[in-house]
RNA sequence: GCCGGAGUGGUGGAAUUGGUAGACACGCCGGAUUCAAAAUCCGGUUCUCGCAAGAGAGUGGGGGUUCAAGUCCCCCCUCCGGCACCA
C-alpha cells in the first residue's frame, strides 16, 4: 500500500463505484428495522456553502452510522425550488427563475455527490415540477372543501410607487428595497389554512416529542402561546360591546382605559369626525408587518373622544387607539391596568392616564406603583366585593360575575395566528382557484390539476408577470361555466417544505399524492436542519402532517421523531449567508483537501447543535490526521500478518492499547447513536491512533494489537470519512465493503482494569493522586488517602472532620 | 420589545449523573531532519510566583447552596437565532 494519501484519487474511484451500482438505493424492507434519515433540503440558491456541508454531513454521519446497525436506511435528497431569491436572480442577470433554479440544482447536485453522501438519488425531486406542486394543489382543494382553507383580508407591506406587494425582507427602514420610497400597510384578500383549529393538538403532542431539543419544544409551545382567560364587554355609547379578552381578570377592577389597534373598526369610525386622529392612524401605516417593528417602536396613543362602560361598575373610560395593540391578537382591543401592566403603566404615564393598585403584594414584598407596574400575583385591593380574595379565587369570582351578567365568559386563547399561504409572487405553486362573479371562489377540479406556472415569462421584477397573462388567468368557471379568472397568488413555500418529507417515500407515483410507502417509511427517524427552523418550518409541518393523517394518507401522529438543530455557521460573527457576502466556498477545499477533509473538519470543529465559528485554520489539521492514519496502516501493513490475537497473552503495555480500543469502539458508538456529538467520537478516534503509534515492545503481539485497533479504526471513521475508511478496509482485508460492514463489538473482558487513578483532596483542593487496586473497598482508599505526604502536610495542624469516598474517582478530606 | 440559546487558555473546543477544569486539535515556542525551505517527527504550552518540589488564581460579572459548582439557584452584562412574506 502507499503510504501516501491521495484523496482525489481515492474519492474518485469509491464515488464512481457508489454512483455506478447505485449503492444507497432502497427498498421497502419488512424483514429489517427502518430508519429514516433526512436533512432540511436546500434551497437551489447558486451553491453549496458551509451551512450545507454540515448540516448534510450530520445527517449523512447518522445515516451511515444507522446502517452499520443493520437498519434498512433512506435517506433522499431534493430541492425546495420556489422563492424569492429565483425572482432576484432573474431581475439581475436577466433569465427566467425557471432556467436559473434548473442550472442551479444541477451544479449543486454534483456538489453533493462531490460530498459523497449516501443518497438515494431515485427519488430525487425539485419542488418547482408540476409533478411535485399537482399534488399540494389537489391537497388543498381537499382542505377547501373541509373549510380547512379559507380566505380573509390581511395586511401586507405595499409599495405605491412600484404597485408591488413586497416580503418583509424587502423592506428596509421603512422603505422599499428597490425605489427607497416608504412602504405602506394594505389590506388585501389572501388565503389561509386554519391552523389554529388545531393549535390545542400541535400543543399538547410536543409533550410526544421527547427526542426533541427542550428548547425547541418550547419555543414552539410559546409560539402557540395558550393562555387562559376571559372574554369580556366594555358597553359603548351606542349600548355595542367592546370586546376585550384578558388573563388577568383579577385586575379588572384596576381599568382605567381601554385601547384599540389603529385598524380597529371602532378607531376607524371614530377618525372620520376627528381629522387629527384620522392622521394619527394613518401615520401608523407606515409600519413594515413585522412584529418586531412594532414591538420596538416608539408607544404612541391618541384618545378617540369616545368612552366605554366598565363591565361591573358601569364607569365610563376613555377609549385611546395606541399603536401597539395588534388587530390580529385576541380582538384587537385590550383593557388597560397601568397599576398591573408594564406597557399600560408606561403608556399611562406617558399620557398622564390613572394609574390604580387593585393588587397588593402577599406576604413582606413592596411595591411602588410610582416608579413601575406591580405585574405579579397578589391579593386584591381597592376591588370592592373581591377586595382581600388572592389571585385564583379573584379570577374565578370576577369570571363568574361576569358570566352571570352576560358581560363575559372565560376563554382560551393561543398566540398563534391561522397560516398565511397567499404570495402575491410569481415563483410560486399557483393556488388552484378560479374566482367566479356568480359562484365565488370555486377550487380547480382534480381533472384539471396542475395548474402548471408558465415558465416562459418576461419577468420585469415589479409584480408577478402573470397577473398580467391573460392567458394564464382567464378561464371558464368549472361551476356555471360562465367566464372567470384564475387565482394569480401563488403558495407560500412553507407549503413544499411542509410535507415533502412524506413524498420521498412515493416519489413519482403518478396516481396519488401519496401511498402505502409513505406510511411505511414515515415518521422520519432522524430530522437534521438549521435552528432557525425551529418555530416556522417545523411547526407547518407538524400542521400539515396531522392534516394529511386527517385525510388518511398517514397513520402517524407527528412528521419527526428525533430533532437535531445544527447551529449556525458563522463567519465574523454573522451567519454566512449570500446577502452578507461572508461566505466560504466548500468547493475550494474539497479541490484541495478532498471531501473526507471537508467532512471530517466539518464534525469535528464543534459539536453538532453549537453555531460554529468559522476559521481556515485546523482544515489542515484534519487533513493531516488522515495522513497520520494512512501512513499508521500502510506500516502495519508491513509487518507479520500472520499474528493472531492471543489475548491472554498480552503484557501491559499490549492490554493497555486494547482496552483503549475497546473503550473507544463503546464511547464512540454512544456519542453517535445517543449524543449525537461527533465532535467528541472523532477526538477519542485520534486519542486511540496516538497510543495506536506509540505502541512497540518488540513482543510479536503488537502486531495483533494493532491490527485489531485498525480495523476498529477504519469501522469507527467510516461514516464520517466514508472514501478513506472505503480503502482503507479493503487494504486492511476486512470482508466486503466497509458501508455495509456492522458496528463492531466490545469485547467486555478487554475493559477491566487492574487498579484505578485517585485524587485526593483537602477542603476541596487537590493535594494528591496515588494508584489503588481496582477492588480496594472504601476504608482502605481513605487510610491510603491520609497518607499521603502531601495530604499530611495540610491536614498536620487540623483536625479531620469528614472524609468524602467518590469510588473509583476521588476523596476529599474536610479538615480545619 | 417578546421568546429561545451561548459565553471556558492565544484559537476551536472537552469535562456525559454536582466529583482531577483545559481531553482532542489549531496556533505558538524549542529540538531533530534538510545546503535551505516545505513536509514530517519529538518535546513544551491556562495565568502568576518558583531552579524545582510546590503554592496561589482561574470557566462573562456579582451573590448564594454544597464536603465539592464550568455544571444547581438568584441578579446583571455581552453576543447569536426567531418573531409569522428570506429560506
Amino acid at each position: 500500500m502507499d503510504p501516501k494519501y491521495t484523496p482525489q484519487d481515492v474519492e474518485q474511484t469509491v464515488q464512481k463505484h457508489w454512483l455506478d451500482s447505485n449503492s444507497f438505493a432502497v427498498q421497502r424492507d419488512d424483514g429489517r428495522e427502518k430508519f429514516y434519515c433526512l436533512a432540511m433540503f436546500p434551497y437551489p440558491s447558486g451553491k453549496l456553502h458551509m451551512g450545507h456541508v454540515r448540516n448534510y454531513t450530520i445527517a449523512d454521519v447518522i445515516a451511515r452510522y444507522q446502517r452499520m446497525l443493520g437498519k434498512n436506511v433512506l435517506q433522499p435528497m431534493g430541492w425546495d425550488a420556489f422563492g424569492l431569491p429565483a425572482e432576484n436572480a432573474a431581475i439581475q442577470n436577466n433569465v427566467p427563475p425557471a432556467r436559473w433554479t434548473a442550472e442551479n440544482i444541477d451544479y449543486m447536485r454534483v456538489q453533493l455527490q462531490r460530498l459523497g453522501f449516501a443518497y438515494d438519488w431515485d427519488r430525487e425531486f425539485a419542488t418547482c415540477n408540476p409533478d411535485y406542486y399537482r399534488w399540494e394543489q389537489w391537497f388543498f382543494t381537499r382542505m377547501f372543501a373541509k373549510g380547512l382553507a379559507y380566505k380573509k383580508q390581511a395586511e401586507v407591506n405595499w409599495c405605491e410607487t412600484d404597485q408591488t406587494v413586497l416580503a418583509n425582507e424587502q423592506v428596509v427602514d421603512g422603505c422599499c428595497w428597490r425605489c427607497d420610497n416608504p412602504v405602506e400597510r394594505r389590506n388585501i384578500d389572501q388565503w389561509f389554512f386554519k391552523i389554529t383549529a388545531y393549535a390545542d393538538q400541535l400543543l399538547n403532542d410536543l409533550d410526544k416529542l421527547d427526542q426533541w431539543p427542550e428548547q425547541v419544544r418550547t419555543m414552539q409551545r410559546n409560539w402557540i402561546g395558550r393562555s387562559e382567560g376571559v372574554d369580556l364587554d366594555f358597553t359603548l355609547a351606542d349600548g355595542s360591546p367592546l370586546s376585550v379578552y384578558t388573563t388577568r381578570p383579577d385586575t379588572l377592577m384596576g381599568v382605567s382605559y381601554v385601547a384599540v389597534a389603529p385598524q380597529h373598526p371602532l378607531a376607524r369610525a371614530a377618525a372620520e369626525t376627528n381629522p387629527e386622529l384620522a392622521a394619527f392612524i394613518e401615520s401608523q401605516s407606515n409600519i413594515k408587518v413585522a412584529e418586531a417593528e412594532i414591538a420596538t417602536m416608539e408607544k404612541l396613543g391618541m384618545d378617540t373622544g369616545t368612552t366605554a362602560a366598565h363591565p361591573l361598575t358601569g364607569e365610563q373610560l376613555p377609549v385611546w387607539v395606541a399603536n401597539f395593540v395588534l388587530m390580529s391578537y385576541g380582538s384587537g382591543a385590550v383593557m388597560s391596568v397601568p397599576g398591573h401592566d408594564q406597557r399600560d403603566w408606561e403608556f399611562a404615564t406617558k399620557y398622564q392616564l390613572p394609574i390604580l393598585q387593585v393588587v397588593a403584594p402577599e406576604g413582606d414584598e413592596s411595591c411602588d406603583l410610582a416608579s413601575a407596574a406591580f405585574t405579579d400575583k397578589g391579593v386584591l385591593v381597592n376591588s370592592g366585593e373581591f377586595t382581600g380574595l388572592p389571585f385564583e379565587t379573584a379570577f374565578n369570582a370576577i369570571a363568574d360575575k361576569l358570566e352571570a351578567d352576560n358581560k363575559g365568559k372565560r376563554a382560551v386563547n393561543f398566540r398563534l395566528r391561522d397560516w398565511g399561504i397567499s404570495r402575491q409572487r410569481y415563483w410560486g405553486a399557483p393556488i388552484p382557484i378560479i374566482n367566479c362573479d356568480k359562484c365565488g371562489a370555486v377550487p380547480v377540479p382534480d381533472k384539471d390539476l396542475p395548474v402548471v406556472l408558465p415558465t416562459n415569462v418576461e419577468f420585469e421584477g415589479v409584480g408577478s408577470p402573470i397577473k398580467k397573462m391573460t392567458e394564464f388567468y382567464q378561464t371558464e368557471c368549472p361551476s356555471c361555466g360562465g367566464s372567470a379568472t384564475r387565482e394569480t397568488d401563488t403558495f407560500d413555500t412553507f407549503m413544499e417544505s411542509s410535507w415533502y418529507y412524506a413524498r420521498y417515500a412515493s416519489a413519482g407515483n403518478d396516481k396519488a399524492m401519496l401511498d402505502s410507502d409513505a406510511d411505511y417509511w414515515t415518521p422520519v427517524d432522524q430530522y437534521v436542519g438549521g435552528i432557525e427552523h425551529a418555530i416556522l418550518h417545523l411547526l407547518y409541518a407538524r400542521f400539515f402532517h396531522k392534516l394529511m393523517r386527517d385525510e388518511g394518507l398517514l397513520t402517524s401522529d407527528e412528521p419527526f421523531i428525533r430533532l437535531l438543530t445544527q447551529g449556525m455557521v458563522l463567519k465574523d460573527g454573522a451567519k454566512m449567508s449570500k446577502s452578507k457576502g461572508n461566505t466560504v466556498d466548500p468547493q475550494s477545499l474539497i479541490d484541495r483537501y478532498g471531501a473526507d477533509t471537508v467532512r471530517l473538519f466539518s464534525m469535528f470543529a464543534a459539536p453538532p447543535e453549537q453555531s460554529l465559528e468559522w476559521s481556515d485554520s485546523g482544515v489542515e489539521g484534519a487533513n493531516r490526521f488522515l495522513k497520520r492514519l494512512w501512513k499508521l496502516v500502510a506500516s502495519h501493513l508491513e509487518g507479520d500478518a500472520s499474528v493472531v490475537l492471543d489475548s491472554a497473552a498480552l503484557n501491559d503495555a499490549q492490554k493497555a492499547v486494547r482496552r483503549k480500543t475497546h473503550e473507544t469502539i463503546a464511547k464512540v458508538g454512544d456519542d453517535y447513536g445517543r449524543r449525537q456529538t461527533f465532535n467528541t467520537a472523532i477526538a477519542a478516534v485520534m486519542e486511540l491512533c496516538n497510543e495506536v503509534g506509540k505502541l512497540n515492545t518488540g513482543d510479536p503481539q503488537d502486531q495483533a494489537v494493532i491490527g485489531e485497533a485498525l480495523h476498529a479504526v477504519v469501522l469507527m471513521l467510516c461514516p464520517i470519512v466514508p472514501h478513506a475508511s472505503h480503502y482503507l478496509w479493503q487494504q486492511l482485508g476486512g470482508s466486503g465493503e466497509v458501508m455495509n460492514a456492522l458496528w463492531p463489538v466490545v469485547d467486555e473482558t478487554a475493559l477491566t482494569r487492574d487498579s484505578i487513578d485517585i485524587v485526593i483532596q483537602v477542603n476541596g483542593k487537590v493535594r494528591a493522586k496515588m494508584t489503588v487496586a481496582a477492588d480496594a473497598d472504601k476504608a482502605t482508599i481513605e487510610s491510603l488517602a491520609l497518607e499521603q505526604d502531601n495530604v499530611q502536610r495540610f491536614i498536620a495542624d487540623a483536625t479531620v472532620r469528614k472524609v468524602i469516598v467518590v469510588p473509583g474517582k476521588l476523596v476529599n478530606i474536610v479538615a480545619n
